[in-house]
DNA sequence: GTGAGTTTGACAATCATTCTCAGGTGGAAT
DNA sequence: ATTCCACCTGAGAATGATTGTCAAACTCAC
Protein backbone atom coordinates (compact mmCIF):
# COMPACT_ATOMS: atom_id res chain seq x y z
CA UNK A 1 0.00 0.00 0.00
CA UNK A 2 0.76 3.51 -0.51
CA UNK A 3 2.57 5.26 2.98
CA UNK A 4 2.14 8.87 3.95
CA UNK A 5 5.52 10.11 4.63
CA UNK A 6 6.70 13.79 5.70
CA UNK A 7 8.39 13.48 2.63
CA UNK A 8 5.42 13.28 0.31
CA UNK A 9 3.90 15.82 1.83
CA UNK A 10 6.62 18.60 1.63
CA UNK A 11 6.68 17.58 -1.72
CA UNK A 12 2.81 18.02 -2.44
CA UNK A 13 2.99 21.33 -0.29
CA UNK A 14 5.97 22.20 -2.15
CA UNK A 15 4.55 21.86 -5.46
CA UNK A 16 0.96 23.75 -4.12
CA UNK A 17 2.48 26.73 -3.21
CA UNK A 18 4.11 27.00 -6.30
CA UNK A 19 2.43 29.55 -9.06
CA UNK A 20 3.32 27.74 -12.14
CA UNK A 21 5.25 24.59 -13.51
CA UNK A 22 8.91 23.76 -11.67
CA UNK A 23 11.19 21.76 -12.15
CA UNK A 24 12.64 18.18 -9.84
CA UNK A 25 15.74 20.30 -9.23
CA UNK A 26 14.41 23.40 -8.68
CA UNK A 27 11.88 22.18 -6.12
CA UNK A 28 14.61 20.27 -4.33
CA UNK A 29 16.72 23.23 -4.14
CA UNK A 30 13.70 25.33 -2.55
CA UNK A 31 12.95 22.31 0.21
CA UNK A 32 16.21 22.42 0.90
CA UNK A 33 16.51 26.25 1.41
CA UNK A 34 13.76 25.97 3.89
CA UNK A 35 15.40 23.61 5.79
CA UNK A 36 14.38 20.29 5.04
CA UNK A 37 17.11 17.44 4.87
CA UNK A 38 14.59 15.53 1.95
CA UNK A 39 17.04 14.29 -0.71
CA UNK A 40 17.09 14.43 -4.09
CA UNK A 41 15.56 11.40 -5.61
CA UNK A 42 13.31 11.26 -3.13
CA UNK A 43 11.59 14.54 -4.54
CA UNK A 44 12.17 12.78 -8.15
CA UNK A 45 10.43 9.79 -7.18
CA UNK A 46 7.69 11.69 -5.39
CA UNK A 47 6.96 13.77 -8.41
CA UNK A 48 6.97 10.61 -10.45
CA UNK A 49 3.97 9.15 -7.56
CA UNK A 50 1.80 12.10 -8.30
CA UNK A 51 2.33 12.50 -11.92
CA UNK A 52 0.82 9.03 -12.18
CA UNK A 53 -1.56 9.65 -9.59
CA UNK A 54 -2.73 12.79 -11.24
CA UNK A 55 -2.15 15.19 -8.45
CA UNK A 56 0.51 16.59 -10.97
CA UNK A 57 0.81 17.80 -14.31
CA UNK A 58 4.01 17.30 -16.19
CA UNK A 59 5.51 18.60 -19.52
CA UNK A 60 8.99 18.72 -20.78
CA UNK A 61 10.76 22.13 -20.91
CA UNK A 62 13.01 22.78 -24.34
CA UNK A 63 15.67 22.22 -22.31
CA UNK A 64 15.06 18.96 -21.64
CA UNK A 65 13.89 19.37 -18.18
CA UNK A 66 10.86 17.80 -16.92
CA UNK A 67 8.29 20.31 -15.34
CA UNK A 68 5.19 19.46 -12.82
CA UNK A 69 2.71 21.47 -11.27
CA UNK A 70 -0.07 20.97 -8.87
CA UNK A 71 -3.46 21.67 -11.18
CA UNK A 72 -7.04 22.73 -9.39
CA UNK A 73 -8.18 20.15 -11.09
CA UNK A 74 -7.58 16.84 -12.17
CA UNK A 75 -9.50 16.93 -15.01
CA UNK A 76 -8.12 16.79 -18.63
CA UNK A 77 -7.07 20.39 -19.34
CA UNK A 78 -4.29 22.69 -20.63
CA UNK A 79 -2.21 25.31 -19.95
CA UNK A 80 -0.97 29.23 -20.78
CA UNK A 81 2.23 29.76 -19.91
CA UNK A 82 4.13 32.62 -19.59
CA UNK A 83 7.70 32.07 -20.96
CA UNK A 84 9.37 35.04 -18.67
CA UNK A 85 7.73 34.40 -15.00
CA UNK A 86 6.33 30.88 -15.25
CA UNK A 87 2.70 31.92 -14.35
CA UNK A 88 0.74 29.32 -15.83
CA UNK A 89 -3.45 29.35 -16.66
CA UNK A 90 -5.11 26.48 -17.27
CA UNK A 91 -7.57 26.56 -19.57
CA UNK A 92 -10.23 24.18 -21.15
CA UNK A 93 -10.50 23.33 -24.88
CA UNK A 94 -13.62 21.16 -26.23
CA UNK A 95 -12.95 22.16 -29.48
CA UNK A 96 -9.37 21.17 -29.49
CA UNK A 97 -10.15 18.16 -27.72
CA UNK A 98 -12.76 17.48 -30.86
CA UNK A 99 -10.63 18.46 -33.43
CA UNK A 100 -8.16 16.03 -32.24
CA UNK A 101 -10.09 13.49 -31.88
CA UNK A 102 -11.32 13.63 -35.63
CA UNK A 103 -8.09 14.54 -36.98
CA UNK A 104 -6.75 10.95 -35.71
CA UNK A 105 -9.56 8.96 -36.98
CA UNK A 106 -9.38 10.82 -40.49
CA UNK A 107 -5.98 9.54 -40.58
CA UNK A 108 -7.02 6.13 -39.33
CA UNK A 109 -4.86 6.64 -35.81
CA UNK A 110 -7.09 5.23 -32.76
CA UNK A 111 -6.53 6.30 -29.35
CA UNK A 112 -5.32 9.73 -29.54
CA UNK A 113 -3.89 11.62 -26.96
CA UNK A 114 -2.76 14.67 -27.47
CA UNK A 115 -0.21 17.36 -26.26
CA UNK A 116 -1.55 21.26 -26.58
CA UNK A 117 0.11 23.66 -24.40
CA UNK A 118 0.44 27.38 -25.57
CA UNK A 119 3.34 29.72 -24.47
CA UNK A 120 3.49 33.69 -24.48
CA UNK A 121 4.21 36.64 -22.32
CA UNK A 122 1.62 37.26 -19.92
CA UNK A 123 0.19 40.71 -19.42
CA UNK A 124 2.49 41.70 -16.65
CA UNK A 125 5.37 40.55 -18.54
CA UNK A 126 4.05 41.87 -21.86
CA UNK A 127 4.46 45.56 -20.64
CA UNK A 128 7.65 44.77 -18.68
CA UNK A 129 8.79 44.22 -22.05
CA UNK A 130 7.96 46.99 -23.64
CA UNK A 131 9.06 49.12 -20.60
CA UNK A 132 12.22 47.62 -20.86
CA UNK B 1 29.26 31.71 -43.88
CA UNK B 2 27.28 28.22 -44.16
CA UNK B 3 29.39 25.73 -45.77
CA UNK B 4 28.54 22.82 -47.57
CA UNK B 5 30.58 19.50 -46.09
CA UNK B 6 29.16 15.72 -46.89
CA UNK B 7 28.41 15.64 -43.04
CA UNK B 8 25.60 18.33 -43.28
CA UNK B 9 24.15 16.39 -46.63
CA UNK B 10 24.68 13.26 -45.18
CA UNK B 11 22.60 14.18 -42.26
CA UNK B 12 20.10 15.72 -44.34
CA UNK B 13 19.87 12.56 -46.45
CA UNK B 14 19.27 10.36 -43.30
CA UNK B 15 17.07 12.63 -42.13
CA UNK B 16 14.73 12.63 -45.48
CA UNK B 17 15.17 8.83 -45.77
CA UNK B 18 13.22 8.46 -42.52
CA UNK B 19 9.99 7.99 -42.37
CA UNK B 20 9.12 9.43 -38.53
CA UNK B 21 10.94 11.46 -35.96
CA UNK B 22 14.41 10.18 -34.92
CA UNK B 23 16.51 11.07 -32.32
CA UNK B 24 20.00 12.35 -32.63
CA UNK B 25 21.36 8.71 -31.37
CA UNK B 26 19.15 7.23 -33.61
CA UNK B 27 20.20 8.66 -36.75
CA UNK B 28 24.00 8.78 -35.60
CA UNK B 29 23.87 5.04 -34.73
CA UNK B 30 22.44 4.59 -38.80
CA UNK B 31 24.74 6.39 -40.11
CA UNK B 32 27.76 4.94 -38.60
CA UNK B 33 26.01 1.14 -39.63
CA UNK B 34 26.05 2.48 -43.43
CA UNK B 35 29.86 3.01 -42.98
CA UNK B 36 29.83 6.48 -42.13
CA UNK B 37 32.48 7.64 -40.06
CA UNK B 38 30.69 10.44 -38.86
CA UNK B 39 31.15 12.07 -35.33
CA UNK B 40 28.15 12.13 -33.12
CA UNK B 41 28.89 16.29 -32.05
CA UNK B 42 28.78 16.52 -35.60
CA UNK B 43 25.00 14.99 -35.99
CA UNK B 44 23.70 16.94 -33.17
CA UNK B 45 25.19 20.39 -34.85
CA UNK B 46 23.67 19.66 -37.89
CA UNK B 47 20.53 18.65 -36.47
CA UNK B 48 20.55 21.77 -34.15
CA UNK B 49 21.73 24.00 -37.59
CA UNK B 50 18.88 22.48 -39.93
CA UNK B 51 16.15 23.12 -36.87
CA UNK B 52 17.29 26.57 -36.65
CA UNK B 53 17.00 27.20 -40.48
CA UNK B 54 13.23 25.43 -40.87
CA UNK B 55 14.52 22.31 -42.49
CA UNK B 56 13.55 20.32 -39.91
CA UNK B 57 11.03 20.21 -37.10
CA UNK B 58 12.16 18.98 -33.87
CA UNK B 59 10.10 17.79 -31.09
CA UNK B 60 10.79 16.49 -27.19
CA UNK B 61 10.28 12.93 -26.19
CA UNK B 62 8.74 11.96 -23.35
CA UNK B 63 11.63 10.41 -22.32
CA UNK B 64 13.69 13.22 -22.68
CA UNK B 65 15.17 13.32 -25.88
CA UNK B 66 15.18 15.69 -28.70
CA UNK B 67 13.17 14.15 -31.89
CA UNK B 68 13.56 15.58 -35.31
CA UNK B 69 12.42 15.20 -39.22
CA UNK B 70 12.36 16.74 -42.00
CA UNK B 71 9.13 17.73 -43.33
CA UNK B 72 7.60 18.42 -46.64
CA UNK B 73 6.62 21.96 -45.98
CA UNK B 74 8.42 24.79 -44.24
CA UNK B 75 5.11 26.12 -42.84
CA UNK B 76 3.55 25.70 -39.77
CA UNK B 77 1.85 22.94 -39.01
CA UNK B 78 1.32 19.89 -36.57
CA UNK B 79 1.90 16.17 -36.66
CA UNK B 80 -0.04 13.24 -36.14
CA UNK B 81 2.25 10.40 -35.14
CA UNK B 82 1.75 6.85 -34.31
CA UNK B 83 3.60 5.63 -31.02
CA UNK B 84 4.33 2.29 -32.10
CA UNK B 85 6.11 2.67 -35.33
CA UNK B 86 6.78 6.33 -35.56
CA UNK B 87 5.04 7.11 -38.79
CA UNK B 88 4.32 10.68 -38.94
CA UNK B 89 1.24 13.03 -40.73
CA UNK B 90 1.88 16.53 -41.32
CA UNK B 91 -1.31 17.80 -40.14
CA UNK B 92 -2.41 21.78 -40.49
CA UNK B 93 -5.12 23.58 -38.32
CA UNK B 94 -6.36 26.73 -38.52
CA UNK B 95 -8.89 26.39 -36.40
CA UNK B 96 -6.18 25.30 -33.67
CA UNK B 97 -4.33 28.32 -34.44
CA UNK B 98 -6.90 30.37 -34.33
CA UNK B 99 -8.31 28.93 -31.04
CA UNK B 100 -4.60 29.48 -29.23
CA UNK B 101 -4.25 32.99 -30.12
CA UNK B 102 -7.38 33.82 -29.36
CA UNK B 103 -7.26 32.06 -25.56
CA UNK B 104 -3.76 33.62 -25.40
CA UNK B 105 -5.50 37.16 -25.98
CA UNK B 106 -8.54 36.52 -24.00
CA UNK B 107 -6.11 36.10 -20.56
CA UNK B 108 -3.85 38.76 -21.73
CA UNK B 109 -0.74 37.17 -23.20
CA UNK B 110 1.01 37.73 -26.02
CA UNK B 111 3.35 36.84 -28.58
CA UNK B 112 2.00 33.53 -28.65
CA UNK B 113 3.09 29.88 -29.68
CA UNK B 114 1.84 27.09 -29.14
CA UNK B 115 2.47 22.89 -29.00
CA UNK B 116 0.41 20.92 -30.48
CA UNK B 117 0.47 17.01 -31.66
CA UNK B 118 -1.19 14.40 -31.43
CA UNK B 119 -0.22 10.84 -30.80
CA UNK B 120 -2.08 7.42 -31.31
CA UNK B 121 -2.43 4.28 -33.23
CA UNK B 122 -1.62 4.41 -37.15
CA UNK B 123 -4.11 2.47 -39.10
CA UNK B 124 -1.54 -0.99 -39.40
CA UNK B 125 -0.15 -0.87 -35.87
CA UNK B 126 -4.38 -0.27 -34.64
CA UNK B 127 -5.05 -3.60 -36.37
CA UNK B 128 -1.26 -5.00 -35.49
CA UNK B 129 -2.60 -4.47 -31.49
CA UNK B 130 -6.06 -6.27 -32.09
CA UNK B 131 -4.43 -9.05 -33.56
CA UNK B 132 -1.33 -9.98 -31.22
C1' DG C 1 5.24 -2.69 21.13
C1' DT C 2 6.53 -5.69 17.11
C1' DG C 3 7.36 -7.29 12.62
C1' DA C 4 7.24 -7.00 7.69
C1' DG C 5 7.49 -4.58 3.93
C1' DT C 6 8.01 0.25 2.03
C1' DT C 7 10.48 4.39 1.66
C1' DT C 8 14.40 7.05 2.19
C1' DG C 9 19.00 9.07 1.24
C1' DA C 10 23.86 9.17 -0.07
C1' DC C 11 26.23 8.08 -3.83
C1' DA C 12 27.25 5.72 -8.01
C1' DA C 13 25.73 4.92 -12.59
C1' DT C 14 23.51 6.17 -16.87
C1' DC C 15 22.25 8.78 -20.79
C1' DA C 16 21.66 12.55 -23.86
C1' DT C 17 23.79 16.56 -25.00
C1' DT C 18 27.42 20.13 -25.08
C1' DC C 19 32.16 21.71 -24.68
C1' DT C 20 37.07 21.79 -25.92
C1' DC C 21 40.65 22.14 -28.93
C1' DA C 22 43.86 20.49 -32.24
C1' DG C 23 43.79 19.35 -36.90
C1' DG C 24 41.23 19.32 -41.37
C1' DT C 25 38.72 21.62 -45.14
C1' DG C 26 35.64 24.65 -48.24
C1' DG C 27 35.72 28.11 -51.17
C1' DA C 28 36.82 33.03 -52.22
C1' DA C 29 40.58 35.53 -53.81
C1' DT C 30 44.53 35.38 -56.50
C1' DA D 1 45.61 25.59 -59.65
C1' DT D 2 47.38 27.56 -55.19
C1' DT D 3 46.95 29.95 -51.02
C1' DC D 4 44.84 31.29 -46.92
C1' DC D 5 42.00 31.27 -42.95
C1' DA D 6 37.67 31.19 -40.72
C1' DC D 7 34.69 27.65 -40.07
C1' DC D 8 33.95 22.68 -39.44
C1' DT D 9 34.94 18.23 -37.64
C1' DG D 10 35.90 14.51 -34.37
C1' DA D 11 37.50 12.26 -30.15
C1' DG D 12 36.95 12.41 -25.74
C1' DA D 13 36.07 15.01 -21.55
C1' DA D 14 32.60 17.54 -19.13
C1' DT D 15 28.01 18.62 -17.81
C1' DG D 16 23.49 18.06 -15.96
C1' DA D 17 19.27 15.74 -15.29
C1' DT D 18 17.52 11.53 -13.93
C1' DT D 19 17.58 6.73 -12.25
C1' DG D 20 19.55 2.64 -9.82
C1' DT D 21 21.53 0.54 -5.56
C1' DC D 22 21.25 -0.95 -1.02
C1' DA D 23 21.52 -0.61 3.88
C1' DA D 24 19.19 1.90 7.45
C1' DA D 25 14.92 4.26 8.98
C1' DC D 26 10.22 4.42 9.15
C1' DT D 27 4.94 3.35 8.57
C1' DC D 28 1.25 0.84 9.54
C1' DA D 29 -1.42 -3.19 10.76
C1' DC D 30 -1.82 -6.26 14.40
Amino acid sequence: MKRNTWQRQAVREALDTSQGFVSAQHLYAGLRESGSPIGLATVYRALADLAVEGEADSLQSTEGESLYRACSTQEHHHHLICRNCGTTVEIEADAVEQWAASTAARHGFTEPRHIVDIFGLCAACSAGARGA
